[in-house]
Parts: structure tokens; sequence; C-alpha cells
DNA sequence: TAGATTGTTAATCGATTAACAATC
DNA sequence: TAGATTGTTAATCGATTAACAATC
């Protein structure tokens, strides 16, 4: 059904804000956008809109545009944001507990299911409807329930051995909030980074050098 | 000094990435690396390397390489990690506390002098050594001290009025953590999106198409 | 000096933009 | 039908990689 043999991160990284401005005209009632409209909106070109979408079909109409819904829906398929992935979240420190508490996991078809420390302090706090475990439990948990992704809001040197367990345990997607870069060992992982200091220090570069 | 001109974002965005593993190479007592040996350990090329690190200078030695810690000082100021930028947090909910209290401020050159909601159940709350204040007072407090930028953990409705009341206090820069891309309404401004929805919505993609 | 490795120019590759024929 | 706007090909632009002369 679709073309996307091997779509490039650039135009993949594109497509969250193209749901989002989408999801923002259908909450407006707006049922209908030329390429040239949206671009403008988003800051981008009509050229753009268009060669981005047509990596995944011919989701317009020649003389009418877009139906809104239509291609916002198109985007969520496209994104897999049906799936209802189960998730696990690796450590429950400030950051863990923030990424539990504030994400809209439903509406991005994700479900928590499970949190694990290794800090005896933490186990048995309770997030949103879940209960922080110790570690041990991983093992278990994960052989019980079927986890598709594990959030990683752990030090940069614990990494390496949470990740191999998981590995061991089928769990190969990782959100990594680490201050590291997880190298892929193996090649059906999936790995997506927030490097939150990072970001700051790209932050910092550019108030060094305004003009 | 340097002739960092117009440096391209995808150069500046790989900066703080030099930045970690200089810092960790250091740590770890290496006092000299070639441009091949750190394209390794990386995952770039050497010509990449050498191409980046020469927008700003030659930091390097033909037949030695570049010094570690040489060059990890020329990247921390290339960034700016110096400068001691004061910033404000608007927002205490689950994600604005994270940022708080997880962050290393001091190491990236910033210091949280100010907090600021407008839930009165927020209001005098104290993250590490600053109490939560009353949005209210934000005009006040700006007018006291001088600060270099705000770190936004609103929600999305609320970031248009903030951001006014922002630059209207001669507050420039931005790290923007909602899920609203900010529109640079003025040139003189700075801002870095932080989209923690888009970055999983990315991983969910590939979580879908991993083969 | 010989070997190593940079700085820099040139070649390649990929991503963005422009143009336009197809078509609703 | 005429006007609008897509889908798609071609042109341009920018970023990455390769190559090599300069030099420590």
């Amino acid at each position: 059904m679709s073309k996307n043999d091997s779509i490039s991160m650039s135009v993949i990284r594109r497509l969250p804000r193209y749901y989002r401005f989408l999801s923002e005209l259908n909450e407006q009632h707006i049922d209908r956008i030329s390429s040239t409209k949206l671009a403008n909106i988003m800051n981008i070109t009509a050229s753009q809109v268009r060669q981005d979408l047509n990596c995944f079909g011919g989701f317009g109409q020649q003389g009418y545009g877009y139906s809104v819904s239509q291609l916002k829906e198109e985007i969520k398929n496209i994104l897999g944001l049906n799936n209802n992935y189960k998730a696990i979240l690796i450590g429950a420190g400030n950051l863990g507990k923030a990424v539990a508490m504030h994400m809209s996991f439903e509406k991005l078809g994700f479900e928590l299911v499970g949190c694990f420390d290794n800090n005896e302090k933490k186990i048995g706090q309770q997030l949103n409807n879940i209960i922080v475990k110790h570690e041990d439990e991983l093992e278990d948990f994960c052989t019980y329930n079927h986890i598709d992704t594990a959030f990683l809001c752990i030090p940069r040197i614990c990494v390496e051995n949470v990740l191999d367990k998981l590995y061991a345990l089928g769990i190969k997607s990782y959100w990594n909030f680490s201050h590291y870069d997880i190298t892929r060992h193996h090649s059906d992982t999936v790995v997506e980074n927030v490097h939150l200091s990072d970001s700051l220090m790209t932050l910092s570069y550019r108030m060094n050098n305004a003009e």
C-alpha cells in the first residue's frame, strides 16, 4: 500500500510536525487545505509539503488540495500511532517521573505499563496508575507482559548494562534520555535519543553568537 | 579570532556531541587524538571531523592530531559554556520541576535564578534553592535581576501570551518544551524547541517500520 | 628525514526548491 | 470549460566525503 521503502530521516522527523499542524487545523474545523497554505502556516515550501507527502502516497486531489481530517489520519497511520505499544520506564528520578506524568501516551499510541528503579527509596512510589518496582523484577515482569519499548531515564553509566538486559528480554526499542549516545550493537534495534543538555548547549551557542 | 560567520545548523548541532566525547576522553586522561580515531568513536567520518572543526579554526597539528583538553576547551568556548547565563523557569509542573532538578546547569554555563507559575498550588514550592513565585511577580523580578533566557514548561495555549511578556522584559532567548512551534515574531530572538512528543512519534514510526 | 595527520579544495551525494504537465 | 492545485521530473543548493598537498 505505502511506498515507504527508504524514507530519509529528514522526512520522518517532519512527520510529527505535519501531524501537529493538521490536528490543530482539524480542531478548528478546517476541512481542506492546499500545500501552499499548509506550507505558509508551517514556514516551509509548498514543494516540500508535496514531496514529503508523496513519499507515502497521493493523498491530495488536483484543483482541490488535501482533506485535513483524512491527511491527519493518514499521517497518524504512517507514524503508527494506533499500535498501543507497551512501554516500561527505567529510572524513576526527576526526569523519569516527569516523563511518566507529563506525556499523553495514549494520544501517541503508547501505554506505560511498568516502571523500574534500583534505588530502594523509589520502590513503591506511585506514578499515575503504576507503582515503581525494583529492577530485579524486570525479568519476571517482561516474561509475563509483552513489552515493546523502554524509556531510559537513568544515568549514563548504567545504560550499557540495562541495554544488555533489555535486549536479552527481547526489548529492541529505546527512548533514551541519558547523556550518552547509544551505539547500536544490534542492527535490529531502534534508538531515539533525547539529549536535553545538547539542546541547551545549542541554545547557548546561538545566544553567544547572536548578532 | 573565529571565522564563525555563518556556520550551518548541521555543524552547530554536532558541537555538543564533540564536546561530550572530548570530555569523556579527557576524563580518561587521553591527551591527543587524530580525526580518524575521534571519527571512529563517534561513528562519523574523519573528513567531517576536520571540516567541522575548521569552521572555527585550525585546532590541530599536522602529523600529531588534536590535543584533547585544548580542543575540549575550544569547543566549550565556541558553545559559550562560560557565560553563566541567568535563566528563569516558567511553569513548575512535572516537566518544569524535572528540568529544574535534573539538569547540571552550572556545567552548561547556566544558572537557574527564578521560577514562576500561575497556579496557586505551586507557589512557595522549593526547587533546589529557588522558590516558585507567582507569575504576577515576573515583571518585578526581571526588572531587578538581569535575565538572559527563559525555559518554557507551560501548556501550548499559554506560550504566545508569556512570550509577549518576556520579550517586553527584554528576554529574547527561549528553551521551549511546549508542544508548540514558536514562530519568531522578532528576528532578534533565539528559540530552541524540545518536542518530546515529536521525538516519541519518530520512535513510533521506526518501530512501526522496522523490518 | 620519513611518517603521520592536518587543512583545504574538489567530487559526490542527498535534500530542497522550482517548474510544469496532468487532472480534478 | 476554466481555474486551481496536485504529483512528479528537473534544476539548484547545501552538506558530506574523498583526495591530496602542506607541514609538523
